[in-house]
RNA sequence: GCCGUUGUAGCUCAGUCGGUAGAGCGCGUCCUUGGUAAGGACGAGGUCACCAGUUCAAUCCUGGUCAACGGCUCCA
């Protein structure tokens, strides 16, 4: 018998007879480590533990400290979700079901849809099932034996696959005596290494994404190593909805969206309003000292320009349907970029007049499919902080990392000091699907990876992910909770300077045509007020709070110095009220607590007398009297700073 | 747009196996003048999302429409 080599992460070489698999090694390396194992990694690819090794094997256990094994784990648990469903539900046909960020989802055709007491009922199956320590076997078929199995087993869409990406043969896993599925593995090898799940919804999703294709019930699970890690998670879920800035923008009545008037239409109240104002002024006070110049363009305009455009033609399906005027078609805005660049186009450019940057508050209409909507995240009418830059070739690198320092500038302002860049590139020029010319993108491309270099940004590149008519940049944000959103970007244009004949006068005297860099910071202004409102549940910094000191006088009869700090604070620029009610102070405190209030001052006999106020922050809790004049100096320092206390 | 769930007072929800509804909070009035997260009493407030149908009778059953929510797809 033929005997084979294992080297070991440590580095040791062992000689063991050919057959043996990576179980069989853990346990002669320690059988705790055996018990622990769920799925190996021979020469850097996923193997199951008891598959025999074939050739002198690089040999790596995984267990519930690797990163790596958790996929798998996930990807086992979704079997056992479909052994499940078939046990509960044997007319149901087989989808996929892959692993996913935070569990896995399972997809299945059945002609009555699942409901949430069925969804219980599979979990209590997926549990009994577990119980049974069944094994998660791996065995190859011929394809064609295959496909005549699948199609005797009923199974159209597994069949699908297998024509479609079977090797032949193919690998196929059981669970128990009862379950098979086409699957390339590997698993962990039995149930009783799945320890924590738990079954969260059932959706619609269509057969391979596409919706011309069937609707198949999508049942989506959370699997983690253990019971904690389960729970942190859903306690992370809890956290996330708690904040949800739908729930906060009624409770702290920020913002709402009218039926009468149609989904997807932000009304912003007073309070979201000075919030909105707050984000718009720092922004446009941004755009004018960096160089900006603040530009307004009009909401319709003649449809012949969204022709000249492109976008009556590519991006139709996102528009608002024309109106019909006298004269012409009129088109609502769904971009701010011809508006801008007619702007441009109106005069003569010398290069010593560029970078010509215009910026605008633009507000936008988009037509998005009904079911898309949500919230303030994806609407249909939204302001984007949008600017176009026009630019030499030369000028470029510069042009981009004083966009990208912009946008640093804008994630920390708000609080965010976690962030991830991705540059999305083309293929190359081989499909053809891109636009512009070669050197171009060359240029572009270069100048977004240099930019991130001198700022010493650490961007991800990803290839083939550009827009048709230029490269990006994106900034994806990571906020309180960890979640990350995607917010800022820097997009080359090489299409719409083209389309309008764009030109400045270079240094030879002659007629060139300006690069154009789109770019946004907060995205949309809706989006992100949204993102804010999660990332602070509410409790907004002082300088974004709409109340900035609830004044609370304890009784009447200190309802006149109440008056006068209210007074006395919005003379110093300080959003002040005064709860007069006829209630008890505790009410107050309770009230601006849940207000989120960053300051209340408690007004007693004491105060009016002495001239101070009783300061208690939302977080910090009851500070103490002091007087209103070095109130009035420690908050209007802290709007100033613009920091979060 | 598609699949599923949901729509009852300003808010959060209960309820009616068909006989036009209830709580807490909020709101109004009054009592209470109370020192760091809910003082008390009384009261007002709902065409039970909208439109049809079935029925002696519909908030409840049926069909449709609209919207919201969880997803699919797409995106700022």
């Amino acid at each position: 018998m033929s005997s084979l080599q294992v080297t070991l992460p440590d580095g040791s070489v062992r000689q063991v007879p050919s057959g043996t698999s990576a179980f069989d090694v853990a346990q002669s390396i320690s059988p705790r480590l055996a018990d622990a194992a769920l799925v190996a990694k021979v020469n850097g690819r996923l193997y199951d533990l008891k598959r025999p090794l074939e050739e002198d094997s690089a040999v790596q256990i995984l267990t519930p400290k690797d990163e790596e094994a958790l996929e798998v784990y996930r990807h086992s648990t979704a079997h056992l979700c479909a052994a499940a469903v078939l046990e509960l539900f044997p007319e149901t046909k087989l989808g996929i079901g892959p692993p996913i960020e935070t569990g896995f989802y399972y997809d299945f055709d059945r002609p009555e849809p699942f409901t949430p007491q069925d969804l219980e009922k599979i979990e209590a199956k997926m549990w009994e099932l577990q119980a049974k320590n069944l094994t998660f076997e791996r065995q190859l078929i011929g394809k064609a034996a295959g496909l005549e199995k699948y199609r005797a087993m009923d199974e159209p869409m597994k069949v699908q696959l297998i024509e479609e990406k079977a090797d032949d043969p193919f690998t196929e896993y059981t669970l128990g005596p009862q379950f098979i599925d086409f699957c390339r593995g590997p698993h962990v090898p039995d149930t009783s290494k799945i320890k924590a799940f738990k079954l969260l919804s059932i959706a619609g999703a269509y057969w391979k994404g596409d919706e011309k294709n069937k609707q198949l019930q999508r049942i989506y699970g959370t699997v983690w190593f253990t019971k904690k890690d389960l729970d942190e998670y859903l306690n992370k879920l809890e956290e996330a909805k708690k904040r949800d800035h739908r729930k906060i923008g009624k409770e702290l009545d920020l913002f709402s969206i009218q039926e009468l008037a149609g989904p997807g239409l932000i009304f912003f109240h007073p309070k979201g309003g000075i919030i909105r104002k707050q984000l718009e002024d720092w922004m446009r006070d941004a755009y004018l000292k960096r160089g900006y110049s603040l530009v307004y363009t009009p909401h319709v305009m003649r449809r012949d320009l969204w022709k000249t455009s492109g976008h009556a033609n590519f991006y139709s399906e996102n528009m608002f349907t024309p109106m019909e005027l006298d004269d012409a078609e009129y088109q609502l805005k769904p971009m701010n970029c011809p508006g801008h660049i007619l702007i441009y186009a109106d005069g003569q450019h010398s290069y010593r007049d560029l970078p010509v940057r215009l910026g605008e508050l633009g507000t936008v209409y988009r037509y998005e499919r009904s079911g898309t909507m949500h919230g303030l995240l994806r609407v249909r009418g939204f302001t984007q902080d949008d600017a176009h830059i026009f630019c030499t070739p030369e000028q470029i690198e510069d042009e981009i990392v004083n966009c990208l320092d912009f946008a640093i500038d804008t994630l920390k302002t708000f609080g965010f000091s976690e962030y991830k860049a991705e540059i999305s590139t083309w293929d190359g020029g081989a499909s053809g699907k891109y636009d512009g010319e070669p050197d171009k993108w060359e240029l572009a491309e270069g100048a977004l990876r240099k930019a991130c270099d001198r700022l010493g940004i650490k961007a991800t590149v990803i290839p083939d992910e550009a827009a048709f008519y230029g490269p990006k940049i994106d900034m994806k944000l990571v906020d309180a909770i960890g979640r990350l959103w995607q917010l800022s970007t820097v997009q080359f244009d090489f299409t719409l300077p083209r389309r309008f004949e764009l030109e400045y006068i270079a240094e030879d005297g002659k007629k060139h045509r300006p690069l154009m860099v789109h770019r946004a910071l907060f995205g949309s202004v809706e989006r992100f007020f949204g993102i804010l409102v999660e990332h602070y549940a509410g409790a907004f910094p002082a300088w974004l709070a709409p109340v900035q000191a609830a004044v609370l006088p304890i009784t009447d009869k200190q309802q006149q110095y109440a008056e006068h700090v209210t007074h006395v604070l919005k003379a110093a620029g300080v959003r002040a009220v005064v709860d007069g009610r006829n209630e008890k102070v505790n009410l107050k405190i309770r009230d601006a607590q849940l207000q989120k209030v960053p300051y209340m001052l408690v007004i007693g006999g004491r105060e009016a007398e002495a001239g101070k106020v009783a300061v208690r922050h939302r977080k910090r809790g009851d500070l103490g009297p002091i007087p209103l004049d070095e109130f009035v100096a420690i908050i209007t320092a802290e709007i100033a700073a613009k920091s979060d206390n």
